[in-house]
RNA sequence: GGGCGGCUAGCUCAGCUGGUUAGAGCACUUGCUUGACAUGCAAGAGGUCACUGGUUCGAGUCCAGUGUCGCCCACCA
């Protein structure tokens, strides 16, 4: 990490990208101040934005009430004329400024233009008609309090209606609210509700599920109201954000949450930026005695009213803070120097890759885009990840009221940062949740161990002949023996298969690749073959060198293929490998290596030759031959497998554990002596006759002959009915009917042999 | 009320644009002081891919519907 560039959003260089895009996007009118309805929490004493209101489901109570409609002779309430609302909130009675009812509902048409009385406050409001009432709920006619509730504002703003605040800071009735004045608002509420009791007006109470909006910071319950605040106006800025994911500009994985963003940013209402807290950057603007706003980027503040040119001393800076999204929003250009065009700007800025949890992508992202689009006319970084979020073992989302969050410092201390990261890494799938627990650090902390022992092995095998402080070499291909060429072929795979997920963000693929290739191939069977040679005193010196040194080209790339994902063993282990000249000193700024030495021959035939070592390991075992005894075998090859096969005699004998290894052309008349002398194992177009000491034998073998032919005829047997469809052979594509009649005659002629070793015709 | 995701081995999860016998880790069974590693090695057992129907020569994979668990968005007072 490159600590010299820490930064903090509260720094002096994100502070002065703070005034300077906020100036910028007052003088684009794209900032202004007005009194709106806002979310409020009466525990933090500020407004917060819509995404920090929780909607939390609780059940609570609809009363249904009458209010009396007046008279139109008298001007006083009708004793019997009236109109019943239903409402969960009734303290906010006090701030109604009418009721409305649904156009077309017959039940309210005659009413619909005449008044009623609100009780307490004495207030005559009229009743009005709005196609946003549902007539099926409650009594289909609703109080509006367009001051303390997002649809009556909308609302009364359509029917041009009064808006009383009857709420304070402390969400206590106002002096609006007469008599219940300086009550709060849940001990005004049971008052209320006893006094419409009293009064005869409280016709219903029953409970009712609903959901209360909840402060995300301190669980209050959220009362909207009117208040002057700053705020942004989103929707140009939301859509050049959606400009960019349709273009292709910023590509969002997965892709799904394309869909999410769509749907987010077309219904984005404008963003309460200002928040009534100390703990921020304070919004650059100041009022004059006059009303007059200025808005100024300088450290030193404005030096007059923009408008009138009172002096600064005469100016009050607002003392609102910026909601903190305001600063994060600006972070992939304000931490590179932004509003200057520094050089770190002109090289880093658009950035690549934005990795995030799913969780913040309307907090965070969204925003970035939208200010980042606006100001410095680029979109931020050209994808955007999805991580999901850790969850505990059970399943559970971590967090810390509920006490069951981790902390990675102590699982590091612990399990090692390395098993932590591979154990992250290993879980990650985009946008999808894991669960995290100490079972999945194993894998990573045993992984870590065998790159560690594997390459302590190749460190202590150098031939030597090969000096100490040799400069890394690279083997020619033609200096290499078959094991050679299948282990650069298989390490060549698994760089391809790195590469792929790597491209396609799988990371969970990344690190699946990364563990088969250097356990399940590099060390199950490459080190294991490769033993044999180093340990072959027959072989010349160069050879067993060029044996070495691929060993040491295949953890060189491991190493730097693993290094993301485990830095701190790769870079130690970097460190003991031998170099070559041009190998910078640590891994990290270390050539991302290219796969190279793909032999698609010699991985099948090497891998043919392992499938028959499996083969024997099977049979021996089922046998119940004891590991330790080495039994003398005969393999039959066919003619183009055959210099292979040989080639790999020594291997088969020290991975089978038989020895020493004959091999016969499959045709070749030596085949038929050796067919009588014992055991016989089938793979794929091999077989291995192998002598078993006398004891151990022939009716469980046999059982095991018989098993084999059995599936094998089963495989045949579905082999020939896909083939003998006449659909199949000619809609699918040439390749896969080529491949299906290959395999028919593979399997055919492994069925022949099996009935052969039987004695069966 | 809209939208999205999960449902594959006992557990946790991979399976990309449909194509031989559906994989891994952990757990389980059997054997192993195999000259790197018991944090290991070898061999094994274990799955009607939630359900129903459809498309296709062929479906875990595509389409429609159902169930179930979970998430996101939303102005039923």
């Amino acid at each position: 990490v490159d600590w010299g560039r820490l930064r903090f959003t509260m720094d002096e260089g994100s502070a002065k990208a703070v005034r300077v895009a906020f100036e910028r996007l007052y003088r684009d009118g794209l900032a202004y101040r007005t009194e709106a309805l806002i979310n409020w929490c009466p525990g933090c004493r500020t407004s917060v934005s819509d995404l920090e209101t929780i909607p939390t489901p609780e059940t609570g109570t609809l009363w249904t009430i009458r209010y009396h409609l007046i008279d139109e002779a008298t001007d006083e309430p009708s004793p019997t004329d009236a109109i019943a609302v239903a409402t969960t909130r009734p303290e906010t009675i006090l701030g109604d400024t009418a009721v409305a009812v649904h156009p077309d509902d017959e039940r309210y048409r005659s009413v619909v233009g005449r008044r009623v009385r609100i009780p307490f406050v004495e207030r005559d409001v009229p009743i009005v008609a709005d196609e946003a009432v549902d007539r099926s709920f409650g009594t289909g006619a609703v109080k509006i309090t367009p001051a303390h509730d997002q649809n009556d504002y909308d609302l009364a703003k359509r029917h041009d209606l009064p808006m009383i605040t009857v709420l304070d800071d402390a969400a206590a009735v106002s002096a609006a609210g007469n008599g219940y004045a300086g009550l709060d608002r849940y001990v005004a509420r049971e008052r209320i509700v006893a006094d419409l009791a009293a009064r005869g007006d409280l016709l219903d109470t029953r409970p009712h599920e609903m959901l209360i909006g909840r402060c995300q910071r301190s669980n209050d319950v959220i009362e909207p109201r009117l208040k002057t605040q700053w705020f942004v106006k989103t929707k140009p800025l939301a859509e050049a954000a959606l400009a960019a994911t349709r273009s292709r500009e910023t590509r969002i994985v997965p892709e799904r949450f394309e869909a999410v963003w769509e749907h987010w940013l077309t219904n984005i209402r404008d963003w309460n930026v200002s928040r009534q807290l100390w703990w921020g950057h304070r919004i650059p603007a100041w009022y004059c005695p006059d009303g007059h706003i200025t808005v100024s980027a300088a450290e030193a503040g404005p030096s007059a009213c923009e408008v009138c040119g009172r002096p600064a001393s005469e100016l009050v800076q607002e003392s609102d803070i910026f909601d903190t999204w305001f600063s994060s929003g600006l972070w992939p250009f304000s931490t590179l120097g932004w509003p200057d065009q520094t050089d770190d700007l002109r090289t880093y800025y658009p950035t690549s890759v934005m990795e995030t949890g799913h969780d913040i992508l309307f907090f965070w992202v969204a925003r970035m885009m939208m200010l980042g689009l606006h100001l410095t006319d680029a979109a931020p970084f050209h994808t955007v990840y999805l991580s999901g979020l850790i969850r505990d073992e059970r399943g559970v989302r971590m967090s810390k009221t509920r006490g069951n969050s981790i902390d990675p410092l102590e699982v590091m201390a612990e399990s090692g940062a390395d098993a932590m990261r591979f154990a992250l890494i290993h879980g990650a799938s985009p946008g999808q949740d894991q669960r995290f627990g100490p079972q999945k650090l194993e894998t990573g902390r045993n992984f870590a161990n065998k790159l560690w022992n594997a390459t302590r092995y190749v460190l202590g095998a150098r031939p030597q002949s090969i000096p100490a402080d040799a400069p890394r070499r690279a083997p020619e291909v033609a200096e290499l023996g078959l094991v050679e060429r299948w282990i650069r072929s298989r390490t060549a795979s698994t760089v391809e298969a790195v590469d792929r997920a790597i491209a396609d963000y799988q990371l969970a693929e990344v690190t699946r690749a990364l563990y088969d290739g250097i356990w399940s191939e590099f060390c199950d069977w490459g080190l294991e073959m490769a033993k044999a040679r180093l340990a072959d005193t027959s072989l010349p010196d160069d050879a067993r060198e060029a044996t070495w040194w691929t060993l040491v080209e295949s953890l060189d790339v491991f190493v730097r293929l693993l290094h993301p994902v485990m830095p701190h063993v790769t870079e130690a282990l970097w460190t003991a490998l031998p170099h070559a000249a041009d190998d910078p000193e640590l891994v990290i700024v270390a050539r991302w290596p290219s796969p190279a030495g793909r032999d698609g021959l010699v991985e099948s035939s090497v891998g043919e030759a392992l499938e028959l070592v499996r083969g024997i390991r099977n049979a021996r075992a089922d046998a119940g031959i004891a590991p330790g005894d080495w039994l003398p075998a005969t393999v039959l090859a066919p003619e183009d497998l055959a210099p292979a096969v040989s080639d790999l005699g020594a291997i088969i004998q020290r991975l089978a554990r038989v020895r020493p290894v004959q091999v016969v052309a499959a045709a070749d008349e030596a085949s038929g002596s050796a067919r009588s002398a014992g055991l016989a194992v089938v793979t794929g177009r091999l077989e291995a006759i192998v002598e078993p000491p006398t004891q151990a034998l022939a009716a469980g073998d046999r059982e095991r002959l018989e098993k084999e032919l059995a599936t094998t005829e089963q495989r045949l047997a579905g082999a020939r009915a896909r083939l003998a469809n006449a659909a199949f052979t000619q809609r699918a594509p040439a390749a896969v009917v080529d491949g299906a009649r290959a395999t028919e005659a593979e399997l055919a002629a492994q069925a022949a042999t099996l009935r052969d070793r039987l004695g069966r015709t």
